[in-house]
DNA sequence: CGGATGCTTTGGCTAGGACCGAAGCATGAG
DNA sequence: CTCATGCTTCGGTCCTAGCCAAAGCATCCG
């Protein structure tokens, strides 16, 4: 009652199953238009009108305007990381949803988290970066050492170009389904951008989950081993 | 609306100001009493313990009874991490609050807790008597050992008789203020009773902090080594 | 044994906000 | 221009959940 930033807000704000439906809805990292945000939440168009504009007032979205379109995505790498925080911990509480599907399975081995990997491959890729001293733990938090700007260099990143702008390069990302760190920021966006590029993954339709393809499986084995 | 774990019960838990207050109050990592988390909210005894059961069966606090006191305290360090997490949102979009004041420092230094010794000192004292063997974790928790007899009786304190009364000896009691361990038990409490009765310590009048005399530390310091 | 203290349960009150239908604005299509 | 589509505002209903007082347990004290 006396100290520190208000939480309770923003909380109350997530607390709307409507509301928190849309933010996981936008975890996959696509802009959805209000329409498609309503169905999502399951709720009538004025009612998600009124959620999106709330969510909107409080940072937690940005919005284009598209013609007759108006487009949400998440504001920032920040949300996204509370909301899987939030994940992680619903999930190791058991207040799963009631549906363990296959998709669920494949959601557990790869998806996509905002727009970087996470899952078993997801940490997987974190583990092998950091255990060949590719990625450090500094002062500042977590850095690219000089051997992990050649190795991203080799894959096709250009970590200069990334070094300019004013997000962070590398930030781990809790996992939800492994508890463990994954990796974010713009060399997460990157690698992730590069590896859809070049056909080693694809992302199913309907859900936040990643397909790995044969080839893609044994190219991401050989440059992330365990 | 159809993957993953439900967030929104989490949040809408979390979303509350009296919750959202008392799980700040517990980010210190001390245990904090019901009544004290009720002070912190600012609500009514009732109304906490609600809120405080809720947050429990949620998994997000742990219990701790301790005679007819109950101590939460955070569940974990995921709970700890969303909390953070929420705080830097909020905080990025200026909605902090007023700095709290110091507190009572003679209370830190030392103090009763029930009718035995707590704060810097009781913990120091809990830790000199484990590191020197005299204090061991069995099977059905804490127990004095055989050196430990002896030590207690060279104090003055008659641990045979202490043993044939129905309440155990030793007992572990969590520090507020050093968020540790220090000795409860019928043991602490004639220790406790022991430097009182020497003139070690004097109780100040209104409040739990215990004082100290010149002498009554040098024997303490003697009696409890670091 | 009382009497005091800390926590919980119960009951009843109330406010906030989630929701929808209908009407009101924009923008784009024909 | 007229119509259709996408989103927003308005008005009203309904239900959830927070809140407290009072009574009920449990524990400790003298």
């Amino acid at each position: 009652m006396r100290e520190g930033p208000d939480i309770s807000r923003l909380a109350a704000l997530i607390g709307d199953p409507g509301r928190a439906a849309m933010l996981v809805a936008l975890m996959g990292g696509q802009a959805l238009t209000a329409a498609e945000l309503a169905a999502e939440a399951g709720v009538t168009a004025p009612t998600a009108s009124g959620h999106l504009a709330r969510l909107s007032d409080a940072g937690l979205l940005t919005v284009r305007k598209q013609g007759r379109h108006k487009y949400f995505a998440l504001a920032s790498a920040e949300v996204a990381a509370v909301v899987e925080g939030l994940m992680g911990l619903a999930d190791s509480h058991g207040l799963t949803r009631t549906r363990p599907g296959p998709r669920d399975e494949g959601m557990r081995e790869a998806r996509v988290c905002y727009n970087h990997l996470a899952g078993r491959r997801g940490v997987q890729m974190y583990d092998s970066l950091a255990a060949r001293g590719l990625l450090e733990v500094g002062a500042e938090g977590l850095v690219l050492s000089q051997a992990g700007r050649v190795f991203a260099g080799g894959l096709g990143v250009d970590v200069g170009a990334l070094e300019t702008a004013r997000t962070p390069v590398c930030r781990e990302c809790l996992d939800w389904s492994e508890r463990r760190s994954h990796l974010a920021g713009s060399l997460g966006r990157a690698i992730f951008a590069r590896m859809e590029r070049g056909g080693w993954i694809r992302r199913d339709g309907e859900s936040r989950a990643v397909v790995f393809s044969r080839s893609g499986l044994g190219e991401f084995e050989a440059a992330f081993p365990v």
